[in-house]
DNA sequence: AGTAGAATCATACTTTCGGGTGAAGGCTTT
DNA sequence: AAAGCCTTCACCCGAAAGTATGATTCTACT
């Protein structure tokens, strides 16, 4: 779409150069030097573009995989639980936060380490960032 | 001194074209040509170049920030518990790892958790990765 | 209307963590 | 030799985490 539209500009300016340089308006000199810089720039484009993917990855910001979210069936409250855990809260704190029982938080982080297949809440935070369910 | 090298042999080509199609032995059109493969190659290492820095950063081998780590006072044997909490071990098992008591482990971990400003090891963890100390 | 899943909470029990204290051996520095 | 730090370990205790089981409520879907 947009790339056919600039190489369309592209061509269309080096053709008319090309016409320039046949009725004599220009100087060969010239007409290579603004080929090369237009080539130059298009290099570096194209340069850019071959590393910009692991270059947005530096920058990251974090895309949620929901596909693994849905394959383990980890449901709203259980991924908000472990979003809380990997910010170093407690059990008890969590329970505060989303105002619910410290009983249902065990529940839930218990239910998480089933579906993460872990056994202790450092590994589920782990895990969870591999997957990269949280950030 | 490479690159100073790199250009003499680029201007030194642009020159011979340049002869040879006063010489005519060559046409306009294959010497534009040449030309603008050369400058888009150019471009493209100008531009690979550029985010070469960022790039590094992604296949990132993990510094440790030893100044941290010295200003902190955290002894060696601290720091190789961070390392295996970090991992998601429990204390049991960086015992049996390291061929210590558990209650060894534990000393560890509490100095460590002093040192480091926290009270439970997802914090520890956490704040060890900030402070580059864990990779 | 009925079923399935989720979210909620409880009780009871076990295991793991973490704090506090003390102490012994080893190594370095003064 | 003494002082200081690291490492190792022990015991105790309370808190937090995790397991198991069961029950209730709410919602969504058929």
């Amino acid at each position: 779409f947009f790339y056919g539209l600039a190489m369309a500009i592209l061509i269309f300016l080096l053709k008319y150069l090309e016409y320039r340089l046949l009725v004599r308006d220009l100087t060969i000199e010239f007409y290579v030097g603004i080929v090369a810089v237009m080539f130059t720039i298009l290099g570096v484009w194209v340069g850019v573009r071959l590393t910009r993917k692991k270059v947005v990855l530096v920058g990251s910001k974090f895309i949620l995989n929901e596909n693994e979210l849905h394959r383990l069936e980890i449901s709203k409250r259980e991924h908000e639980v472990l979003e809380l855990m990997a910010q170093g809260f407690s059990n008890q704190e969590i329970a505060d936060k989303l105002f619910l029982s410290l009983n249902t938080i065990k529940t839930h982080s218990s239910n998480l380490f089933l579906k993460l297949e872990v056994k202790r809440r450092t590994q589920a935070v782990q895990k969870g960032k591999e997957l990269r369910l949280i950030p």
